[in-house]
DNA sequence: GCGAAAGATAGGATATAATCCTATTTAGGA
DNA sequence: TCCTAAATAGGATTATATCCTATCTTTCGC
């Protein structure tokens, strides 16, 4: 917690008592909990704390590289008629998503450890980064 | 289109206009669209199809194992505070998530094909499959 | 081919998740 | 202590996904 207030306090962000409960809460558990369960649980010690509040902390603690989202961020369900062996890289700025295939990494075997927590059915790798044209249009800003 | 048709024969599902071209509109495109866009475009050639029907469609072949979804199916934002290099289990049925980590995949590389779509800044292994709990469930039944 | 039954669809109603708006409060620096 | 910018609460709103049910279509046995 410690660090945490001094992470926030080093991107120029306020320490505040919503913000200190709603990370605290997070980093206590293992669970990778969604927004409603995070404010249920601060709620017990901050009882007026917003769904609002714990939404805008939540994310912006992602925009800071502090928490990280599991799946994707705020998308809307997206398919894939592929179902060969793929994997997938996303952008984070602007959602695009395209396959790609690599040889190396044809082969991979469930890992072990994730055996111990379930009968494991698909394996992919997922790569997040800003895609192409992301970046192109970020370059002609600067 | 001939091999999808077969499918839904051998799975017992009708073959339905609607489905045929659902399905055909998501296997012409790499873009993984979401419900809306497939929904638009197939209205283009059944101008009465009720977004319902795309749901309903893409979900059932999901469940089929003839399309799949990016990111994880239908459910709520998740975070996660584990900054660290890890992977996720994900079950498929009760949506539990876990974090493992693996020696052998903690100096997995960017690959290449990945650079070639963008810049990757972050790279985890998605594990789905069923959990033990939901195994254990599974197996009390039968 | 024909008719019955199960399955699928359309379209409106509904539920749920996420975000927006704004008056008020709070943190942190001078 | 005071001031300013940032943050919050709580209600309103939007958007996403699902449900309901009357109607229609596919499929299968004849």
């Amino acid at each position: 917690m410690h660090a945490f207030r001094q992470a926030c306090v080093d991107r120029g962000v306020k320490v505040t008592h919503q913000r200190l409960e709603i990370f605290r809460e997070l980093a206590s558990t293992e669970e990778h909990p969604d927004v409603e369960t995070v404010h249920r649980r601060v709620r017990e010690r901050i009882p007026t704390i917003s769904p609002d509040t714990v939404y805008r902390n939540l994310k912006m603690l992602v925009e800071h590289g502090l928490v990280s989202v599991v799946g994707m961020s705020h998308e809307r369900l997206r398919f894939d008629a592929n179902m060969g062996p793929h994997h997938h890289f996303v952008c984070v700025r602007c959602g695009l998503i395209r396959d790609f295939r690599s040889p190396h990494l044809e082969n991979v075997e469930f890992p072990e450890e994730a055996e111990a927590l379930g009968e494991p059915v698909s394996l992919h790798l997922e790569v997040k980064g800003v895609c192409a044209q992301c970046r192109s249009v970020e370059d002609s800003r600067s």
